[in-house]
DNA sequence: GACAAATATTGACCACGGTCAATTTTAAAG
DNA sequence: CTTTAAAATTGACCGTGGTCAATATTTGTC
């Protein structure tokens, strides 16, 4: 059984985080560096690294509370009743996500995960968006809406693969101009999920 | 204008690739050096990053290479006449990428070119999968085995969605069984192409 | 063969993520 | 207030990917 964390402790990983935060907010998610995190918030790298375990664990838990925020609007507006609504439900997490491939590249890391290191945000935000999805998709399906004959489950981790997959071709054609990733789903959304 | 490379390059290219490619089968991805690679070849480091720019450049030559052959190997064979044939024509490529999640990540990477940067191997590649796909699509189509209300190319590059997706889900479960990625595919394959 | 220009290779050097034994600080117990 | 064990922090150190000015080799030309 390990204590509570010291109130130093929780001082230092806040500072930790603020730096950082700025640093990405100013500067982008590619300037980051570990030493300077460490050095600016005054603390060693050992520190740091003992705090978040690798970088990635760092930016985890910052774009892990980040999409959460996104997840809160999401449940806070009504529920979509079209696949074209579902799309604009999602666009500002898609538009987050799409802003840099390294956000990208670390929530797929963990897209997978279902159950166990629920102790992970990132996690928890990806339980929480298939469930809230599947839940919107329920209702459209008891609404006569869309297709009901497939399990809301099923087409909500669907519409995460296109999700995933508009986000991955947007980043390969980078250059060019590049559609909002909301938009670019549309046709597989209304291809998924429509009644024929 | 350049000229074409000297024959001492090309030897240099051909041993480089064939150490690295010991490398990979016998240890393993993860355990690719590229200063174990340059040493092993007899050359210095400069010259191995002169040749492929970076890891990553060294990684696509090889794997491009391999995902190629598994096409070949698809093109061979018969057409597909449903979903669930479709997934047993993609099951060796999806192994083949399953078995490592850094190649997967690789190809990812690429995963969306469609045009331009065709001198990139992996580039090719997908292209040469989505086409393949399209036209199996376009066939099924015809013989009225699968739904014809949508262009067979976003079909197909729905099928590649799917296919991600069930990768990047295997890879997060790792540790549990992980059920084959074809057989994963299958619920998803038949929901995007079936006939309702 | 001698020369020059393009090509190919070299290896010392750097940047940055990550480690860990040693040290300092905290807080509970007497 | 002391003692002491756990918690927190430190910073020298390492591994590995990647760079680039200097050097060596090849090739075309007279």
């Amino acid at each position: 059984m390990s204590r509570a964390p010291q109130k130093r402790r929780l001082e230092t990983r806040a500072k930790l985080l603020s730096v950082a935060e700025h640093i990405i907010d100013t500067e982008g998610c590619a300037a980051l560096r570990m030493e300077e995190v460490a050095a600016k918030a005054g603390v060693a790298k050992g520190t740091l690294f003992s705090h978040f375990g690798d970088k990635e664990g760092l930016l985890a838990v910052i774009f892990g509370a980040r999409v959460m925020g996104y997840l809160d609007q999401m449940e806070a507006m009504p529920d979509p009743d079209t696949p074209d609504e579902i799309a604009s439900r999602l666009a500002p997490l898609l538009d987050f996500v799409a802003q840099d491939r390294m956000i990208f590249e670390l929530l797929l890391r963990y897209s997978g995960t279902t159950s166990e290191n629920v102790d992970e945000v990132i996690t928890q935000g990806f339980i929480r968006q298939v469930t809230l999805c599947a839940g919107w998709i329920t209702g459209m399906q008891q609404r006569g809406r869309i297709r009901d004959d497939q399990d809301p489950v099923l087409l909500a981790e669907g519409v995460q693969a296109f999700l995933t997959h508009v986000l991955a071709i947007g980043f390969c054609q980078e250059h060019a101009q590049m559609i909002p990733p909301a938009e670019a789903m549309l046709p597989y959304l209304r291809g998924w999920l429509d009644i024929r």
